[in-house]
DNA sequence: TGATGTGAAGCGGTTCACAGCC
DNA sequence: GGCTGTGAACCGCTTCACATCA
């Protein structure tokens, strides 16, 4: 698989576009432009383009995209076309909230497992997706073809579960405790901090003293006419 | 409040920093130098000395940072030598499981507050926490002192939502709807959108068969030594 | 001496502008 | 004519290297 160095950045937006695409399909768009699927983000449509290029010429020129041959290639490059399995190691409030989350919306991610420490949760199930102690990691991830782990344990715990999960085998984890983890190898470890999020909130509240002192920009904020306006992804 | 154009990248390291200073300064350590705190997470210590040096100079040449004094600049500057209250819009799974989570952690920040439309939700209570009807929220979060807001209802009600909550003065939003959104004004707004993040590791999943393939840079990744080695943030 | 603070260089991502093609 | 695909310019963040100072 060759695909030169492209950025996470440019996957996000694919997951944007997709979505979009999905919308516009449902619609019975037939093709859609860069420009106009831009003004739905308000981000640059030069910016599409390059995206959409790098993965191939996917567009015709004087037309725009067409729709659902985009959406199609977004789907496989993006991976969806397949299920993914995953477990989730935590089934403590925020674990079993994901569960029962994921386990309601129609992805392609099925939560096919639970894993605790505790003797009590150990047997039990949350919906219909069993716990099992985490000790069995190795064996039940192989056995039940979890390709993703989502950790959900307190952030001292973090890096250990991490470390396990990896030498099971496992290419590509979720990471919800409050913590920067070191990964090793070929692993993705994508991290969600909601706590970095919930502090960038309170610095914005305390540098924005109705002036617009504390405006931050991050990618994929624009500025259009007057008035400030911003689409955050 | 000066402060010229912090980056958000900036800002979320100061979360960062200080988590780490929380650790030393439980361990009873003194002062820290840039290129210890840089050996933690593996990034580069001219990076935290320029971050530490937009708010002031807070180091001492040939010592480095005094824990305890550097502490409480960065609980000052990130806002969180006070309490933030915070409502939640949509008591569904997420939103009862934040409720919960938040509810448990000893943290500044306080979940005051839920919001529904459902009629049979309105007026029950999640742990301490009462149910109120959206309609309402203007006069509740003016009554109960809310600062921030987070969006847990599904996406095609979450612009509606933001729009009613910015209307209501609130300033800074945490939304976990899979859709950007866009603000109007100086509002803070942060989406946390699972979707893209479990997608990007299905891009991942499909781009790395075991190769470098997809290997992706973000910020705050580092390289030590022959072995990849990454610290997410 | 040792670590900070910071101008300058480097680098990656975004935007511009236009050539190329339908 | 209209829209894509893309080199070049631009911009902001990161890293380097060193002057500065306790």
């Amino acid at each position: 698989m060759k695909v030169e160095k492209i950025s996470e950045l440019t996957t996000n937006r694919m997951s944007i576009y997709l979505r979009c695409l999905n919308e516009l399909a449902a619609e019975g768009t037939k093709t859609v432009s860069s420009e106009s699927l831009a003004n739905r983000f308000h981000l640059n449509s030069a910016q599409i383009r390059k995206d959409l290029a790098y993965f191939g010429g996917f567009g015709v020129r004087g037309v725009g995209y067409y729709v659902e041959d985009l959406r199609e290639h977004l789907m496989k490059i993006l991976g969806l076309n397949k299920e993914h399995r995953v477990a989730i190691i935590g089934a403590g409030r925020l674990g079993t909230a994901l569960t029962d989350y994921y386990g309601f919306s129609q992805t392609n991610f099925t939560v096919a497992a639970l894993f605790d420490t505790d003797k009590e949760k150990i047997g039990q199930k949350v919906g219909a997706v069993k716990i099992f102690d985490i000790k069995d990691f190795a064996e039940v991830a192989k056995r039940d073809k979890i390709e993703v782990a989502v950790i959900a344990v307190p952030a001292q715990f973090a890096q250990g579960v991490l470390e396990q999960v990896t030498k099971a085998g496992i290419k590509a984890v979720m990471n919800f405790a409050p913590t920067p983890l070191l990964v090793q190898g070929n692993v993705k470890l994508k991290t969600v901090d909601l706590t970095i999020s919930l502090e960038s909130l309170s610095y914005f509240l305390a540098h924005s003293n109705n002036t617009n002192g504390g405006s931050v920009k991050s990618n994929l904020i624009e500025r259009r006419g007057k008035q400030l306006k911003k689409v955050e992804i």
